[in-house]
DNA sequence: GCTGGTATGTGGTCGGACCACAGTATCAGA
DNA sequence: TCTGATACTGTGGTCCGACCACATACCAGC
């Protein structure tokens, strides 16, 4: 839409070739884009330049590329936000272009509102029981999202490209939501009960228990963006282990804590459950930051 | 960290070397990068594959490359998330992998935060008035950031990927926050009270109004993130106007509650501010859109 | 019918070659 | 000496051709 001048990129021409052809519809996840040969003949550019723009459309999460011939060779498209995400945060970040205490508020406002709305639902559900279906997450105005079932299944997401650590835990699929939903969570606070874990692992099922909790809100937007936040502050958080003076007391507490936000969830006390989650993350950043507490002024979720 | 066995692919091994400079400190934005061809020889690569990574890492928002000698010239570390996260968010959205409902319940979570923290930092500044500076907002565990002045300044934001309209105002800069603040919020009310406005032009100063909100909030994620969402949607923003009967009334409402929130801030009323600006963007989205409320089970935000 | 090698096409990479561009150094002229 | 235009240098931007590794599809031979 904008004029903006074609941008003289060669490269840029191949993004929004393939940009329009997403938003008409003609390019639907699982299937392949043309080859780079040919997607450059049509285009009138060459193959590097088609390259360039693949090389984006990757690092975006909006294609799987994979050498060899067959239907599972060549661009496919598919829709993978949470590697994509993960890694545009975690390169913001090591730019200073996020700072840390923005990364952690974010956090907070995030996953108070999903720790809430996942509360609600309870209560909601427990109301009227029957239809839950009707009360459908993900698919507000989208239900051709089944489409999608075919080639942009929940592996290969390692193949994004900052896959370094996003957690166990699927971020492209589930399409309705509820894939598990907060029984997967309290699978992963099982696992967290194991009392001969590493530090690191415990923080990598922390991790996902968190991220757990936002898939079990069905947004798959918040879903990446906390895989994102999650992955960029992953160093820090690692840094941060060594500050902690007694771990078996602090994994103790955060076991107690995660427990609490669970429990207040199945109550449905949504303002329970948002001053739990907001308390937790707060309490667990001031104890492994040394700069003061990243919550600014006040309480800034509950209100 | 992770081992993940060395990626074959020859950019992302450049990829991870640009990343481990800039964690390590010794790449800080405004500097800049070896030339293509010396950075291959110094990996080992071809200029191909340094390109390739180049690309992404400019997608990503984090250079600016630029033709010809001088200072200038070459690759320029920057920090400017708010192209990135609007291209990675609308190409998501293209390939449906970010459902739109989503992306609007995503809006209503980081608006409504973002209006309560304004309202309650309002409140804060007037009950102790005159330190006001010592609750700066962005700078929590990073005061390095001055650092990001020289090279990282406001312009150069449309040279980003997707740069096709995130709105007039800038994303990068403002490092602690309160660049013009809610006085710049109130200015783009200003602007959309003139009555010879363009649907479209009156939704670009919308968009500029509630991304001045994220901004004055100081949160450099959530302004990206902001920006991100509003621009994936932009387009069925657009095809809305269409559905809009009486669009005199509409804008007239529109601005009423823009008014509306920006008074709940300064009265430093934080739930009115977020109940209100939460009803303003589920109205909105409820008019504009075919599909049933995107608002899911209850009211998300204010408890 | 099954098995194995071969043909084909894919992405991945490399190297080279140009171009346009923007500074900078150089040198001729006043 | 100063000034101006000129040539030079190095940058990214693009294209091309070539090769490789790989995975499938095909087909001859068993």
């Amino acid at each position: 839409m904008p004029i903006e001048a074609e941008s003289p990129r060669a490269w840029r021409a191949v993004l929004e070739h393939v940009e329009r052809r997403l938003l008409d519809g003609d390019l639907l996840p699982g299937e392949r884009l043309p080859g780079e040969r040919a997607l450059a003949a049509d285009l009138g550019v060459g193959r590097s330049s088609v390259r360039e723009a693949l090389r984006v459309l990757e690092a975006m999460g909006l294609v799987r590329t994979a050498s060899g011939s067959g239907p599972n060779a060549g661009a496919i498209i598919v829709a993978t936000p949470g590697g994509a995400m993960s890694a545009l945060m975690r390169l913001q970040v090591a730019a200073h272009g996020f700072p840390v205490a923005d990364i952690v508020r974010t956090r907070l406002i995030l996953e108070s509102a999903v720790a809430g709305e996942l509360a609600e639902r309870a209560g909601a559900e427990a109301g009227l029981e029957t239809l839950r279906s009707s009360t459908g997450e993900g698919a507000g105005l989208e239900t051709l999202r089944s489409s999608t079932g075919e080639g942009a299944g929940l592996e290969t997401l390692r193949s994004s490209t900052g896959g370094s650590s996003t957690g166990g835990s699927s971020t492209g699929g589930s399409s309705t939501g509820e894939a598990g939903g907060l029984p997967a969570a309290e699978r992963l606070l099982d696992a967290m009960d194991s009392p001969d874990l590493e530090p690191a692992e415990f923080l990598a099922l922390d991790a996902a228990f968190h991220l757990a909790l936002a898939e079990a809100s069905g947004n798959q937007v918040v879903t990446a963006t906390m895989a994102g936040l999650r992955s960029s502050i992953e160093g820090y958080a690692l840094d941060g282990l060594a500050r902690i003076d007694d771990w078996h007391a602090t994994s103790a507490r955060l076991r107690r804590e995660h427990r609490g936000v669970v429990d207040a969830i199945r109550a449905a006390d949504a303002p329970t459950a948002r001053r739990r989650i907001h308390d937790h993350i707060s309490g667990y950043y001031a104890e492994t930051f040394p700069e003061p507490a990243p919550t600014p002024a006040a309480a800034p979720a509950h209100a």
